[in-house]
Order: C-alpha cells, then sequence, then structure tokens
DNA sequence: TTGTTCTCACCTAGGTGATAATCT
DNA sequence: AGATTATCACCTAGGTGAGAACAA
C-alpha cells in the first residue's frame, strides 16, 4: 500500500487521521520545541486509474513550494512535559494556496508526501520560524515513519478512503450509514514513538517493545489496511535522522530497518 | 458606578467583556510574558439589594483561596509581537472551585475583585507558572484599571447588566428581544493601553492621547455606562506599578490620577 | 430566604464530504 | 476529460442566560 489521500483546500484543510506521537529519552530537565513538517517523496506528478485502482506517474512533479514548518502550539516546553502526553499535529491544516498566510503548509496537488517529525532542543532554536527551515546539529533530531506517506488531492479518489475517512472523523457523522459503518473510537490507534537523544539502535528496539506491546502503532498504512485486518496492528518502522549525520537532503538515514 | 458583575461556576466561565490590552514601549528584540491575575479589592462580601440596586456590605471577605495567574496562551514573544496586536484574553475562565486543575481563576462569589496585566521581561521569569505568584523585579511591570473592578456572582444581580451581557456577548443571540435591544458590534470599544520601560508620567500622556483619539478604551465602567452615553467614552486612569518600586501588597502606586 | 448547581434551548465557530459549477 | 472551487447540509465542540431543583 502506498498510504491514504489528504485533501487540500485553498482556505486549508486538516490532515485525517492527524499525526499523533509519543516521545521518549528526553532530558526532563530541558526545553523543547517539536515542529512538523511535509517532503516530496519521489519526483513525481500522478494521477488515479479508476478501472485499476492504482495511481499512476503522470510526469515529473510542479515546480516546489516554499517550504513551511508547523511548530507545535505548545511551543517551548521541557522534555517531562513533553513526554508525559500524546503530542497531536490535529490543528495543521494543508493548503494549495501558495499565497496562503495563516502559516498552513503549502502542498501541490496529485503528488506523494512525507510527515516528519522534528524534535529540537532548545539551545539550538536559534531562529525557529514558520517560514524557516528546521536548524541542523546535534540538538535536532528528526523521525520519518514511511507508512504515514500520503498524496495530495482536491477530491478523493479511491472509494475506499472516503469511507474510511466518514467512517472514523467525527465531523463526517452526517455521511454515515446508519447503523452499519459504525466505527468504534476506542479501538483507536496510538500514538508512534520517536525515541529522542539515544538515537542507536537501543533507543530504536526501546520503540519497537513501546509500539508492540501496549500502544499500537497508528499510521496512515493501517488506516488503509484497517477493513483487511480489522483491530490489526502491522509493524512500523521509525526512521530517525539526527542531522549530526549528514544526510542527503529530503531522504533520512536508516537506523533499524525492522523490529 | 462600582462595576459589572461576573458569573462564576464550577466548571469555570468566561469574563465578559474580557480583558483587552495594546501595549506600548517594549523593547521590539526582547522577549516578553504577559499575564493576568486578579486580586481582591476590600476586604469584604456583598450582598445586592434588590429595592435600592445596590451592593451592601455583607460581613467580611471570606478565608483568600490560593492565587492564580493565566499566562496569556501566546505565551513568550517578541516586544515587537506583542505591540502589534491587540492582545485579548478571552479564554481566561473564572470558578468558584477551589480544586479546580485546569488552570482557571479560583474566586469567592459575591466579592469585589480587581484584574491585573502584568508584562514580565524574559530574564525575570525564572519558574513563571499558573500557580506561583508572579516574580517581582525590575523587568516586571504590572497595569490595574480600576474600571474593570467587577463583583462575583453565581447569577446575574443586577437586570440591567443581564440585559446588557445578552445585548454584547455574541454567545448570548438567542435571549435577545429580536428587532430592538440590537448592538453595532462595530462601535465596540478599543482596547486598554499598557505602556511598558517608560513608565514615568510620559508614558501614561503617551497612553492617554491614545486612547483618547483613536482608540476607546473599553472598561467595564464604560460596559455599564454605555447605555446611558452610547457611543460616548469616558476617561480612564490606568495604574501602573514597578514592582521594583515597592508598593503595598494588593496596592498600586499610582502614576497618573487622570489624563 | 438566599445562594448555588444542573440541565436546557439557542447560539457561535468551525470541520466534514457531496454536489454543482467552473476552470484549464 | 480531469482537476479545482464554492456552497451546502450536517456534524462536533463549546459559550450563553433561563429556570427548575437543590442546598444552607
Amino acid at each position: 500500500d502506498i498510504g491514504t489521500e489528504m485533501i487540500i483546500t485553498k482556505a486549508g484543510r486538516r490532515m485525517f487521521p492527524a499525526m499523533r506521537v509519543k516521545v521518549l529519552g528526553l532530558n526532563p530537565h530541558r526545553q523543547y520545541y517539536i515542529a512538523m513538517d511535509i517532503v516530496p517523496v519521489e519526483n513525481k506528478r500522478y494521477r488515479y486509474v479508476y478501472h485499476s485502482s492504482k495511481w499512476m506517474v503522470a510526469g515529473n512533479a510542479d515546480s516546489p513550494v516554499p517550504p513551511r514548518v508547523y511548530l507545535h502550539p505548545d511551543l517551548l516546553a521541557s522534555g517531562d512535559t513533553w513526554m508525559r502526553q500524546v503530542i497531536s499535529f490535529d490543528k495543521l491544516k494543508l493548503t494549495n494556496n501558495e499565497l496562503e498566510d495563516q502559516g498552513h503548509i503549502i502542498l501541490h496537488s496529485m503528488h506523494k508526501y512525507q510527515p516528519r517529525v522534528h524534535v529540537i532542543r532548545k539551545d539550538y532554536s536559534s531562529e525557529l520560524s514558520p517560514t524557516k527551515p528546521i536548524p541542523t546539529g546535534e540538538g535536532v533530531v528528526t523521525f520519518s515513519f514511511p507508512e504515514t506517506v500520503f498524496t495530495t488531492v482536491t477530491a478523493y479518489q479511491n472509494q475506499q478512503i472516503t469511507r474510511l475517512k466518514i467512517d472514523r472523523n467525527p465531523f463526517a457523522k452526517g455521511f454515515r450509514d446508519s447503523g452499519r459503518n459504525r466505527w468504534d473510537p476506542s479501538s483507536h490507534n496510538g500514538p508512534l514513538i520517536l525515541a529522542f537523544e539515544r538515537t542507536g539502535l537501543e533507543a530504536i528496539m526501546e520503540s519497537c517493545a513501546f509500539w508492540r506491546a501496549p500502544v499500537r502503532s497508528v499510521t496512515f498504512e493501517n488506516f488503509t489496511a484497517m477493513q483487511k485486518q480489522p483491530g490489526g496492528s502491522t509493524g512500523s518502522s521509525p526512521t530517525a535522522s539526527s542531522t549530526g549525520t549528514p544526510s542527503p537532503s529530503g531522504s533520512t538515514h536508516l537506523l533499524s530497518p525492522s523490529c
């Protein structure tokens, strides 16, 4: 599976499901920012072929838009504060309007994107701003979960995606078939797990332990695969990159191929 | 007039009208917090005498509750950022529940209170917390506008207050007499003016100039007096206190008796 | 009697996909 | 033909005072 679809509009549209993460390994007494950005994957434009239910390449990507960073609204908080909570990015909005000025993330429609979460220790946040790139350095760690890749659309292409969104998003309740298609919110997936400051295999192992047992991994892949194996929790291989270890722009250094 | 009434509930109730301020005289490049607290005025408990439409003393104040501080949700921002905007405290909630743990401000019913706004330069914010008192020092200035004193109630006592709240608060539109009692929101009052870091008569003069001409002063006094002189803008005498100049607790040093 | 709490209808504010109109 | 936009009914979420019920 190659991920779900996200609607983008002129005014800005939330992602559903939203990215939700839990962070491990922070220093409880230090201050951190947590930010999210969304980078292109594969330099292509796509179209959806209805009769084969597949996305096909339809040329090269449009010229890139000014990249934006979404700072988590809790802004600066202690490691202790961050680690106690599930950190949700549900207020983040996507737009296709390149002149948007409310800080929404600007994307091209019919392209594939990868959300990334950045944990930024305060002393490295010289000039954190929604329009500036994420700083690089020892105090910054970037996480990418490959299963959270999605395709941008202005109208859903795959009807299974539409049905899943309607069944799970509370704001779309008005479109549910009454009676059936009921979605039990108690079976919601848990947050993704990020491990900061123990950026070796050890940290990833701990992440895996966490998300295998009490916390199920929420991923967009699960989201789309859910109907095939309801209640099932598929594996997830987070990709972490300390920008202290240089890696090609847009890609990330793989620490652990699988758990 | 002795101010308006504010409802307090167990779950927490917003103030209406909310405190709205504009700050002058900050260093554009330094970082500041802006906070609000609410202190008792006169150490009495009151009851409302309906036939004379007056508040009468009904004994001494109840034992004080743990004081709380409301940090403006924008938290830390540059002087430049703060000065560009009208700073609204409309999310602040009042409660009479002493066990409340959502950070609402705890008050006694049937008492009189004075809201205060604090501008706190970052280097003096050693441990800013909703449950700790405002720090004191050179980098902290406190503003009190006497006309924003109010009385706490669990149900409105004065029917004129009730009518004004219904006419002006958008959330109470359902109780308006259709047709009449219409309130033109374009005639809303402007924010109160605070002047930081030029804490002499000069600063207050500038404040006055500001609020006399383009910006009308929003005060609770105006709010209650509005029906008598609709569109009128009465004077306002802000009281500023730099905690570097010690003054009796609960009261503030008067810089300018009138403009 | 007086003050408080609870529930309610009625709002504001804003997040959904469907649909029709429009654009390219 | 395919993609985008604007508008809409239908939701969630939560802020109002009224009024009944309750408490001291």
